[in-house]
RNA sequence: GCUGAAGUGGUGGAAUUGGUAGACACGUUGGACUUAAAAUCCAAUGUCCCUUGGGACGUACGGGUUCAAGUCCCGUCUUCAGUACCA
């Protein structure tokens, strides 16, 4: 009887699902564990040999936490609304919802082929409706918070109006926009409730604003930082540029320091935590206002605006420049200010002589887009205003300058220039001839900057004077603030997310409109479903493809969607009769996968009145052990920890932090196949024959080619697809066959080295899958597939199954396990054990190969030995391990078995093969009693024939022996 | 530039606490079985020298610590990933 493994495993598929094998329990007297894979985008191609990787490394390790005794939750669903299935729908007009269930089918029977153990009874689709009711409903728990600065987390909006209608806002520490106008509390109760609306907008963590946003013109949608690389979107490349917009923004930004501090409570990897902390981009430094000196001519200026305006506010007023600096201690080093061109004063301050050179400049700045600028670092540019600011201490007269080295978009736009200890200020000095005053004791500034902290005191800075970064930068700022100039201040480069999307496949938002002001839908009504449209794409005014609803609009008597014609005369605000305008923005793919996890702790069958029912989310807390990839370090993971944390603060969950243990998994790499053509010929020459004759390489499909490199040409002249383009061609072959070039390159359609792992189960099954993908290399690690591998695992399987089973049906007896047999059993397990713990899953599987080699040399048949080995093996092949399982007369699943005690008593040696090094080279092993003493082993050694021939004479002058390791002989 | 990870045979990789470098596989070569192929099994396989025995060299490069370094320390180079005029 030979190894089925086809049967098999389909076999033990349905047992699984008929028996629901997998299956959670919500109560349980075991401890749980709860490990989650990344949510996947069902995409139409498929799933290709890398995506499974992170599913097999974590399905180990929930496979393995069961046998440890765990109550383990390991649910899987799909993170279903998204752009792919959108843009089909927009080229084909088929409903996006028809092509992701299409998907979904696709992905499912894929994944099941595996051998997953998900618990499926827990399933989550972002795009169903009662899942983002919930998503809806989180959105307007959004709206009805504020972040209280003083308490140090969200509260409802209540507490905020209650504050507001007693003491006014001037004692408010809230998380809130740049613009807040102070009100008392009479000024309040006075306000109409459109200004109060208006204001309250200012403090909601999400909210709605006017802001500049990254256009996607290709797209016909805005984009958040994080989906644009380059300069360009993420998803196809396209052109993106600034634009105003009113768009909802959640005000992430509150929760920076929490999301910094959290990091250090959590089991990521360095490199992840670092991502985050360079994205939240925390800097600790002061805010200072420079007074902008008036000149003769600008007073002129605005005397004459006075007389012509008939008011004179503003000649009292003088304009100050506001900058962050992280380094106040330099304060006396400022020899210039620098502007970015897009400043609100440039064109105020510009004197009449400069006002050529920098409208100009201006021009020209704007011309170039965001992507030259970021590639074009080195060039220094700039323009002089002809104004000058005074410096808050010396009261000397600054030079304004400006340059688009300054950013409009971080801190102030403005910077205070100190060439001597900023290498950017020290190019552009050096650039345009400005003075370098030098400000640190000792330290030559005549080649460029010295930038550092550290060992350096401060001079030519009056009190100031000798004393370090921590000390002048705490006296730099005390003294400003004496003068109202300045304040301590931290800037965080974290900025508010964007979350108004112009797409249809997206969540709608609960919103409709009062006379422009956003009003929410009460919890009952929802979901709100998506309208159906009749075409996915913008309107011909610019409105998002909701605009194309007819039935989009929200009837407050009824509480129901009804019809736009009952708006009456398009959004009118005058003849509503109670119906109005609901929201066209859809909401963006992280707004769903930002709380997926806590859905999945109830089953579909029991979800209720709550997005999660307090037990289960006490009971599951949160996720122990989360695996995916390293591109979402700085979207879907921040966004996560931000909406629990907000969660959290509103006591609708009890965690902090979503992901307590996060592991990247490396990506896996195709191995590329090349033929070579020479030049202006259809002859095709084999790859060891080129040498230096001019050919041009062509990607030919993987599967053409074996595990030596070698091409099947009669398989490649009769491919589908490209068998035309070889038909008549000539290859040249040496050795009488013809060898392709190869070459490691990421898995990609246009590259033909994409494997799918259909194939690779068919041929060779899931177990083998399983294994070679850990085989393969640490789960972290980029690694190249080379499906011709896959033969030593297979291999190895079919020994396994020899080793069980014969011609004769079952082999395995009852015989007395050999105190080998018990060796090679025990150390596997302690080995194995560790590996998984330390998710080292590659040297496990050479361990599993090890003890079956051993096994087969000691020929085992001992059920004491090879049933227990069989658990061990389980989470890696569970398939072939089930098998074997039941064949040996167990009636119940391999899952629910215990994993084997480790022993180490089998373990003790009574002798040891001492490697024998001279001068710390090995040059012959020994065999010696454990309990030898140091003496008598340095005794037998010296003794010893070989010992005397490499010696050839001389005396040693020293001999270690480390009992149980090794003995060097030196001299 | 900054941050993080990594450089070991023809290839993927192992060596978890400083203690026999190259486990386990792939590939290659030779052999057995077969009409043949596939499958399976056996043997060899870091490089170089030499007749067996053996010897020299060897973990990106240059130093150092140590009886002993792939592993620890200092410096250099290269590759990959992320990020980037962040004041």
């Amino acid at each position: 009887m030979s190894y089925h493994f086809n049967e098999i495993e389909a076999k033990w598929q349905k047992y699984w699902a008929d028996n629901q094998t997998f299956k959670a329990a919500n109560n349980s007297k075991k401890p749980k564990y709860y490990v989650l894979d990344m949510f996947p985008y069902p995409s139409g191609a498929g799933l290709h040999v890398g995506h499974p990787l992170g599913y097999i490394a974590s399905d180990i390790y929930a496979r393995y936490k069961r046998h440890k005794g765990f109550n383990v939750l390991h649910p899987q669903g799909y993170d279903s609304f998204g752009l792919p299935a959108e843009q089909y729908a927009i080229q084909t007009g088929q409903h996006p919802a028809i092509t992701t269930e299409t998907n979904i089918k696709t992905y499912r029977r894929q994944l099941d082929q595996i051998g997953f153990s998900f618990d499926w009874s827990r399933e989550v689709r972002t795009s169903n409706p009662e899942y983002y009711k919930w998503t809806q409903w989180i959105f307007i728990q959004l709206f009805e918070s504020w972040y209280n600065n003083d308490t140090n987390q969200a509260e409802a909006i209540e507490t905020l109006i209650l504050k507001f209608s007693s003491e006014g806002n001037a004692h408010i520490n809230a998380a809130c926009d740049d613009d807040i106008t102070m009100f008392s509390s009479e000024e309040w109760n006075g306000f109409s409730s459109k200004e109060q609306q208006d204001i309250l907008l200012q403090y909601r963590l999400a909210y709605l604003a006017e802001t500049e946003v990254n256009w996607c013109p290709t797209l016909g949608t805005v984009l958040a930082n994080d989906e644009i690389v380059n300069g360009v979107s993420e998803r196809g490349g396209h052109p993106v540029m600034r634009k105003k917009m009113t768009q909802w923004s959640m005000r992430i930004s509150a929760y920076a320091e929490r999301l910094l501090q959290g990091l250090d409570t959590i089991d990521w990897t360095d490199s992840l935590k670092e991502s985050q902390r360079n994205w939240i981009g925390k800097s600790v430094g002061a805010s200072v206002t420079f007074k902008v000196k008036m000149t003769s001519e600008m007073l002129k200026q605005v005397q004459h605006d006075d007389n012509e305006e008939c008011h004179s506010e503003q000649s009292e007023e003088s304009h100050q420049i506001e900058v962050f600096t992280t380094r106040p201690d330099t304060i006396f080093g400022v020899s210039f200010m620098t502007l970015a061109p897009e400043h609100e004063l440039v064109s105020k301050i510009t004197t009449p002589d400069q006002k050529e050179a920098v409208e100009a400049y201006i021009t020209a700045t704007a011309k170039r887009s965001e992507r030259d600028r970021m590639a074009d670092v080195k060039t220094i540019s700039g323009a002089f205003t002809g104004a000058y600011a005074e410096h808050p201490f010396t009261k000397e007269p600054i030079p304004i300058w400006i340059g688009d080295y300054v950013l409009a978009g971080y801190g102030t736009g403005a910077v205070m220039s100190v060439p001597c200890g900023d290498q950017r200020d020290y190019d552009f000095a050096k650039h345009f001839n400005i003075q370098i005053p030098n400000i640190f004791e000792g330290v030559d500034i005549s080649e460029e900057a010295f930038a550092s902290k550290d060992n350096v005191k401060i001079s030519n800075s009056d009190f100031l004077n000798g004393l370090n970064y921590k000390k002048a930068s705490k006296t730099a700022i005390y003294e400003l603030e004496k003068l109202g100039q300045g304040v301590g201040k931290t800037n965080y480069r974290l900025r508010d997310a964007v979350f108004s999307r112009q797409r249809y496949w997206g969540e709608p938002f609960p919103v409709y409109y009062v006379n422009g002001a956003p009003q929410m839908i009460a919890k009952e009504h929802l979901p709100i479903r998506l309208p159906e449209v009749e075409k996915y794409l913008p309107t011909e005014t610019g409105e998002p493809p909701l605009g194309r609803a007819d039935v989009w609009a929200w009837d407050t008597k009824n509480n129901k969607v009804v019809s736009n014609d009952l708006c009456h005369s398009e959004r009118s605000e005058e003849s509503h009769n109670g119906v109005y305008p609901l929201e066209l923005n859809t909401m963006p793919g992280w707004a769903g996968s930002s709380w997926y996890f806590f859905r999945y702790m109830e089953e579909a069958a029991n979800r209720g009145e709550d997005f999660a029912s307090e037990e289960a989310l006490n009971y599951w807390e949160n996720v122990d052990l989360y695996i995916g990839g390293s591109e979402h370090a700085t979207g879907h993971l921040l966004y996560s920890r931000f909406w629990v944390k907000f969660m959290k603060d509103r006591g609708f969950v009890n965690v902090e932090e979503p992901f307590k243990k996060l592991i990247n998994q490396g990506m896996i790499l195709g191995t590329s196949a090349f033929v070579y053509r020479q030049d202006g010929t259809n002859t095709y020459i084999s790859e060891g024959l080129i040498k230096d004759k001019n050919v041009v390489a062509i990607h030919v499909k993987v599967q053409y080619v074996n595990a030596s490199d070698e091409l099947d040409i009669e398989g490649l002249k009769q491919d589908g697809e490209f068998g035309e383009d070889f038909k008549d061609a000539e290859f040249i072959l040496e050795d009488g066959v013809y060898k392709v070039g190869r070459e490691v390159e990421k898995m990609s359609k246009s590259k033909y080295n994409v494997v799918n792992p259909d194939a690779i189960c068919e041929q060779y099954g899931a177990d083998s899958l399983r294994l070679y993908e850990m085989f393969l290399g640490p789960l972290e690690q980029a690694k190249p597939w080379n499906t011709a591998g896959i033969t030593g695992v297979h291999g190895f399987l079919k020994k396994l199954w020899k080793l069980y089973i014969d011609d004769n049906g079952l082999k395995v007896n009852d015989a007395e396990p050999t105190a080998d047999n018990l060796k090679t059993l025990h150390k596997t397990i302690k080995k194995v054990e560790d590996d998984i713990e330390n998710f080292s899953f590659n040297t496990s599987v050479s361990t599993f190969m090890i003890a079956v080699n051993e096994f087969t040399a000691q020929k085992c048949t001992s059920k004491a030995i090879l049933e227990p080995f069989l658990i061990l093996l389980s989470p890696y092949a569970p398939h072939i391990a089930e098998e074997l399982w039941h064949k040996l007369g167990n009636a119940t699943s391999i899952s629910t078995a215990t994993f084997p005690e480790f022993e180490g008593k089998y373990l003790v040696e009574s002798s040891k093969n001492y490697p024998i090094s001279f001068n710390g080279k090995m040059r012959f092993t020994l065999e010696l009693p454990m309990d030898m003493s140091k003496d008598d082993i340095e005794k037998t050694v010296m003794a010893h024939e070989k010992t005397i021939a490499q010696l050839d004479g001389r005396t040693p002058k020293k001999v270690i022996v480390v009992p149980g390791k090794i003995v060097n002989i030196v001299g």
